[in-house]
DNA sequence: GAGAATGTGGGAAAAAGTGGGGGATTTATG
DNA sequence: CATAAATCCCCCACTTTTTCCCACATTCTC
């Protein structure tokens, strides 16, 4: 099963709505019917994930879940754990595609991304990240010199 | 069957009424029937529990029922587990949902969670936890930087 | 270049959220 | 026990937000 892979930039129109370019798009459909939903009713979930860095991440139900299993291992009543579990949920929210394949972005994740009118979308295999331009683009030349120290300590 | 997920800001009227965001509501809708009520005589029951951190954690009874099974396995004769218990009722109240999707939290519930005018609710899977809007916005400041750390140890 | 697919914007209808009036029930009081 | 006071619900009305749908521009494919 393939990931994300690409990078694209879109605009974000005045209700906060982002279209999912038609190529990620594809992935979803391929692997919607998990509850045996009938052709009509297949609603595309998407988590969206408000990143330290400033960016969004958007993931797939199946690919969420996985992660949220964690999640339910821990205990309501260990202070760290706790915290933990109440810092992902408070950063949490969950969104639809409607029928032009976009997805509707609340004021307040909109806001968390510093994105106004346009927002690119980067594939990153298992998600999808959702980035200010100028943001991104700083980060970038910001890290520039890094990326060779880091690369050659992990690959 | 999917969990409670997102994040919300309503205001508390007058009367101690909380709004239960619509899409919360659909999920209680799809499991209702447990007791083989008649369409009409529905009402939904929310169990409402003080939290530690000094939050509200608002369970459907089909959840809270499930913890409280591990309740009554404990000994009313062993004073620890007794404890337990009692520290555990004391917290706890029930409430309803009125026809127009709210529930009445008593004045007591909010002033344990800071309550005045506005309360965000936010999504935790299995129950929403309801919080004064600073208090969790100093809860998440405060915290910022222990997210990282924490969720490379858990998950 | 024609037709299909993709991306963008906006209008209208529906749903959700908010506040408050007023009747019924419960609680207090003389 | 009667009456007053308070509380609790139910309903209505208004505002805001969301959803649904369509139209059009642009890009891609053959």
């Amino acid at each position: 099963m393939p990931g994300f892979i690409g990078r694209e930039q879109h605009s974000v129109d005045e209700k906060g709505r982002l279209l999912i370019p038609a190529r990620f798009r594809r992935r979803f459909a391929s692997q919607t019917n998990e509850s045996g939903d009938s052709p009509q009713s297949r609603v595309q979930v998407i988590y969206v994930f408000k990143a330290d860095d400033g960016s969004l991440e958007l993931y797939e139900p199946s690919v969420w879940n996985q992660k949220e299993e964690q999640l339910l291992k821990l205990s309501d009543f260990n202070p760290d754990e706790r915290l933990l579990t109440t810092l992902i949920y408070a950063r949490l929210d969950q969104t639809e595609l409607d029928r032009s394949g976009r997805i509707a972005l609340s004021r307040e994740m909109l806001d968390h991304a510093g994105i106004t009118k346009d927002a690119v979308i980067i594939g990153a295999n298992a998600k999808m990240v959702v980035w200010e331009p100028l943001r991104l683009e700083r980060l970038l030349s910001d890290n520039a010199g890094r990326f060779a120290p880091l690369a050659s300590r992990y690959i």
